[in-house]
DNA sequence: AATCTATATAACAAATTTGTTATGTGAATA
DNA sequence: TATTCACATAACAAATTTGTTATATAGATT
C-alpha cells in the first residue's frame, strides 16, 4: 500500500498530468488533440499517459486513425479523484486549456 | 492552485515522507526520534520535514534540546489527508514503524 | 564562558524525471 | 501492396530528487 499510493501519488505530482486529467474528465479525447491543447510535444504526452495507464488512470481505445485515451472509474481512487477535482477548480491555466479544448479539430491536427 | 496541487502531491509522492506523515499521526516527535525508526540518515530526515514544513503539513515547535514536528490540522487539504490515512491503512511497512516506535526512548538516541 | 547535543545545512554522487529530436510500427487508405 | 498517418519508442541532455558524509549552528548544561 505504501508503494501504491507512493506511485499514485506521482501520478498527479506533475502539471502537465494534472492538465491532462483535467481535460479528460471532459471527453474523451486522441494524442494529438492533448498534444495541441497542453502545447507539448507529442512523444511527451505519449509518456506521460502511459504512465497514467500503468497506474491505472486512464484507458485507451482504438478509433480509426485515433487512440481515445479516456478516465477510468477506477474503486478505490475514486474519492481522491474527486477531490483533485474540486481542489483544482478556478484555475486558469486549466481554464485556458478549456478555451482551447473547444477549438481542437482532430481532422486538423497533427502531420497537416 | 495547479502549482499548489503539484507541490501537494510532490510531497506525498514519497515513500520516507509517507512514512513520516503516518508516525506523527500517532505522536509529536523529534527529528533523531524519526531517523531511528525509519532507519535512515539524520539529515535526510531533516530535509524531508522541512519539505513538510514549506507546505504547511508539518509545524515543528522547540522542546529542551529536541525540535518537536507535528501535523499540523491544515484546512484546505484537510479532505486529501483524511483520505491517505484510510488508504496507507494496513500496510506491513508502516506496522513495522509502529512497532519500533514504541521502543524510542529520545534519551537514549543520537550521539550517545 | 566553555562545552555538549540535537538539528540544520553544505557538498556531492547516484537515481529519477521530463522534455526534446529522431525513428520505428501498425492500422487505415488508395 | 504501397503509402500515409497517428502514435510509440529510443536516445539523449537538462533538471530535480534523494541519500550520504562532513560541517555549522543554536539552545542547554556545566
Amino acid at each position: 500500500m505504501l508503494d501504491k499510493t507512493e506511485k499514485l501519488f506521482k501520478i498527479f505530482a506533475d502539471k502537465n498530468r494534472l492538465r491532462i486529467f483535467n481535460l479528460l474528465q471532459q471527453r474523451k479525447m486522441c494524442v494529438c488533440e492533448i498534444a495541441f491543447v497542453l502545447q507539448v510535444t507529442q512523444p511527451s504526452i505519449s509518456r506521460h499517459l502511459r504512465k497514467m495507464k500503468e497506474s491505472g488512470l486512464v484507458g485507451d481505445e482504438q478509433d480509426g486513425f485515433w487512440t481515445n485515451y479516456f478516465l477510468k472509474n477506477s474503486s478505490g481512487e475514486n474519492n481522491i479523484v474527486f477531490w483533485i477535482k474540486s481542489f483544482l477548480k478556478g484555475d486558469n491555466v486549466l481554464k485556458a486549456d478549456m478555451n482551447r479544448l473547444k477549438k481542437v479539430d482532430r481532422t486538423k491536427l497533427c502531420c497537416r
